[in-house]
DNA sequence: TAAACCATTGACTGATTAGTCGGTAGCGCA
DNA sequence: TGCGCTACCGACTAATCAGTCAATGGTTTA
């Protein structure tokens, strides 16, 4: 119950690797299991069809950013401040993970994407609360909360790519404060 | 020279359903010619291979919303007035053609689309100029320009999703303003 | 020790797919 | 009339792919 972890592992993170650059349909399982150096058949040992092992990188994917994002969470803080962690912390996480965001990207355009699996993760329920205690508060612009937290994850994904394309300025904190400064006019009264 | 366009043309329509519905790599090309009720030899014939397919249904749209665009534009506006009509002109233009607007997000969001593609059609060119205008007047905010009509874009396709999702919403013109507004407020000072 | 269980292998298969090809039919032009 | 060109057909193929399976070896449990 150990040994297991390393091939299945090593599966997930070659996969992540493949589609990001090759997409879903231009990778076959056999290349991801040649790549990750097992055979083909534990792939499916782990993840009985290909579809499968697509779900379960998203749902690791949105798991890992939901760890991540709360730890940078600290009580006592404002909204604007609260929303801002949010943020960042899911820019940050992105730009530290190029695969998963590519990966995230696609996936969340593709057909195979619906309301209920987005709805189903812990990371956007808790910034559904968030955006609906700001708009209780009448500090943020009173919309359907889910259509603000997409509008949110939308300037995110913009904001990483065009940090990712400047190299450099990433390490420059208030490029990322600018950038969120955007965000927020967008969503605040 | 003009019985051509018939076939060609029902092949493009069932290509933009199919793969909006089913993916580009769930769409096998038998399928499309199938569909459009042509031989599956013609689709070869018009389109050398399926990523020729795809390119020419991608630039086919992005024509097709610059006309379309370029009808609403009127001169002697602000730059408020002018963005706002090419903000409208853009959601407007994807309600009414929903298959389109799928594709371009799969499309936009997969590994195959590059910045190359994207500089390279005059839709963009012509949002391009006119933020760098506003940034010029100082009445928007300083940033890659190429940025901020990315963040534009990226606003418009969750504005029109959101739009979709709430039926009955599309008629009554006060959300799309209010909808406006929001983007407004994140690139303007 | 034996039995049960799990991880792992890689050769194999049936189905599917993008793209080919040889040929027909009709149109315009000399 | 006959030549060349283009639209069009659909059977065909070579390659590829997701998923199977029978077999092996190791570990845990009783």
């Amino acid at each position: 119950m150990k040994a297991n972890t390393r091939k299945k592992q090593q599966l997930i993170d070659t996969a992540k690797n493949l589609f990001s650059t090759n997409g879903f349909y231009g990778t076959p399982t056999a290349k991801i299991a040649r790549d990750a150096g097992v055979s083909n058949g534990i792939l499916f040992h782990y993840f009985p069809t290909k579809e499968d092992l697509i779900h379960s990188l998203y749902t690791e994917i949105k798991d890992d950013i939901f760890h991540y994002t709360l730890s940078q969470v600290y009580t006592g803080a404002t909204l604007k401040e609260s929303v801002y962690t949010l943020w960042l912390a899911s820019v940050e996480w992105y730009i530290e993970h190029p695969n998963d965001f590519q990966f995230m990207l696609q996936f969340e355009n593709s057909p195979y994407f619906t309301k209920e699996i987005e709805r189903s993760h812990r990371y956007v329920q808790m910034a559904h609360t968030l955006i609906e205690q700001g708009m209780e508060q009448g500090v943020l612009k009173v919309f359907d909360p889910m259509f603000v937290v997409r509008m949110l994850s939308g300037m995110v994904e913009r904001s990483v790519q065009y940090l990712q394309s400047e190299p450099g300025a990433i390490e420059n904190g208030t490029r990322q404060n600018q950038l969120f400064e955007m965000a927020w006019d967008a969503i605040s009264k």
